[in-house]
DNA sequence: AAAGTGACCTATT
DNA sequence: GAATAGGCCACTT
């Protein structure tokens, strides 16, 4: 529970308009490779949260879709437009132009990659 | 308590 | 690009 918690403080944290990976949201919240335990977080999130959860995407730039999802997928991608986030042909958004980029002096572990 | 599941990621054909 | 394989870990049953 707590590190759901960690990681909707996270999700929180990505401003209007940007997008955010899932394995970056892991990353910043101290978890390295933990990327799926990220997207089951987000799966469980009440509809009420205060969490912004169509901020966050697969690291291809493309919106995840799931069977238990129905519809949703289209949702997400509707509210990512209202906020002036582009979708190419393929379905993807372009990073160079609404991917989040953290401020790393909050987000130290931001730099810590590699193995 | 062991096994199954999942909004993922990376590297390799 | 697309398809495959391996890795990762919290949560449910």
């Amino acid at each position: 529970m707590n590190t759901y918690k960690q990681i909707y403080e996270t999700v929180k944290r990505v401003p209007y308009g940007k997008v955010a990976t899932y394995g970056q949201i892991a990353n910043l919240t101290g978890m390295q490779r933990k990327a799926r335990v990220v997207g089951y977080a987000l799966f469980r999130v009440a509809p009420d949260a205060d969490v912004p959860w169509h901020r966050v995407i697969n690291a291809k730039g493309e919106i995840s879709e799931s069977p238990f999802r129905e519809g949703n997928d289209y949702l997400q991608r509707s509210l990512l437009e209202s906020e002036g986030v582009e979708f190419n042909q393929s379905g993807r958004v372009n990073f160079k132009q609404c991917q989040w980029q953290p401020n790393p002096e909050e987000f130290p572990q931001f730099e810590i990659p590699s193995i």
